[in-house]
DNA sequence: GTCTTATACTTCTATATAGAATTTATTGAG
DNA sequence: CTCAATAAATTCTATATAGAAGTATAAGAC
């Protein structure tokens, strides 16, 4: 009959501290993405509080849009599907006016000292080995998107050990099932700037034409730095669309 | 002891059946931006439900964000402040190191036939008198933007008495006080292009430099569009970000 | 095997109640 | 008047309880 087998200080609400608790053992994997949770009931039990603090506590992760609830079946890790987000910037749509999901092929991947921009961001030291992958994106056989990704050598080794052809569209699952690395949210940053040939001619369009350019970080549920890259797509095809209130 | 002043259908939960009567409020200009709703414990005896219940309605409106809560003070109709939300995306350091608000210059405004893509945003007919102004944004004396801005005739004819040098920074609050117009929400559409001479000039950037053009749908309560304007500004200061998860 | 029915489990809604935490207004002392 | 203490109002946290609503599983009928 645990009074206390709750995280962090004694001073926050009891649903604030479940809620840290649960969220721990997510950064922790102890939970992985598509475990279920306890019951709302069950939970209460183990931590010696009503059914309606669990269900608060709850409430806070789902917020965070950590787990997401099923009425009648349970409540569930998310499982972070956010390799199409850029696609929500850049909508294609298909020869039979359907959007389509962009392929992705791997034009390089070696290993180079990290240039300084990304370092800071990864929280490298600049000219450490880091991985750089070179990749383009097509729909339709078209080149819609260039991407420039880094990795940090260490947490990543084992993704230069598949063959380059067998890297599919998604990056992200194969960064969990070979390298153990979750990607939990990600920082992205948009700008634009001017086409230059060498991003003009692959694109296929005009050198000087306008370019929307795309950082993301990616981090893990500790907030590690894990991936970054920059991805660069024709102004044309760009679309974003927001509402604020 | 009303059982149901309630809105709606009978089948949806009291709970939302109580937002939804409130939002109506809203809508309605009953409840005005800034005003106290009656207490947790009043709606609860008001309307003859719990107090738990009525606490969850506001729930629903807070999340929505149409009210406020203040721990102690009350719950308050939220008054919506995004005059300035472009500037989360274009942001401006003054001299000083600080974020400073650009201020505002009416270049031109007059009544002129609605374009077709401006008509079919606000729900008019093409070629409807319109009130159509120019605009102009600076920081620090250096332009930064230049606006086109549409009104529908009918709900703003007020707007064309006030002298166009006393139009102050902010357009929101006098279409509420001159106008009675409320602002409740926008949809904003984000895309660049190439700068055409006649925006490059006034913006003093290069013809051909990459712009950042932002479309804006901006609606009442009652999803009435009642302004649209269309944002351009230099891609070199535009600067979005963005958290995914 | 196939379909229906019953059962157990889960989230969801709703009520009632009590006290903590915070803010605002009032009262009183000096 | 000024400052401090008090009181009242309000949101916030927490518990306990009951049943509705949806989902999945097991049992049974055929």
């Amino acid at each position: 009959m645990p009074d206390s087998n709750l995280k962090g200080d004694d001073r926050l609400p009891i649903y604030q501290r479940l809620a840290d608790t649960l969220r721990g053992e997510i950064v922790d994997h102890v939970r992985l993405p598509g475990d279920r949770v306890p019951s709302e009931n069950v939970l209460a039990e183990d931590y010696g509080v009503s059914t309606g603090t669990a269900r608060k506590a709850l409430d806070v992760l789902v917020q965070e849009h950590l787990m997401e609830r099923f009425h009648g079946r349970g409540t569930f890790v998310r499982r972070p599907n956010f390799d199409q987000s850029l696609f929500r910037f850049f909508r294609f749509r298909g020869p039979n006016g359907e959007w389509s999901m962009p392929t992705g092929r791997i034009l390089k991947r070696d290993v180079e000292p990290v240039p300084s921009y990304v370092a800071r961001k990864l929280g490298l030291d600049e000219g450490q080995p880091a991985i750089s992958i070179s990749r383009m994106r097509f729909v339709d056989d078209a080149p819609v998107l260039i991407e420039e990704i880094w990795l940090p050598l260490e947490r990543f080794e084992a993704f230069l050990s598949i063959p380059q052809a067998e890297v599919g569209d998604l990056l992200y699952p194969i960064y969990d099932s070979l390298c153990g690395q979750l990607i939990a949210r990600a920082e992205e940053e948009l700008t634009a700037e001017q086409a230059v040939p060498e991003i003009a001619r692959p694109l296929r369009i005009d050198a000087g034409a306008p370019v929307i350019v795309i950082d993301r970080l990616a981090k893990g549920y500790d907030d590690t730095p894990l991936e970054w890259r920059r991805s660069r797509g024709s102004a044309k095809h760009f679309h974003y669309h927001t509402e604020i209130r």
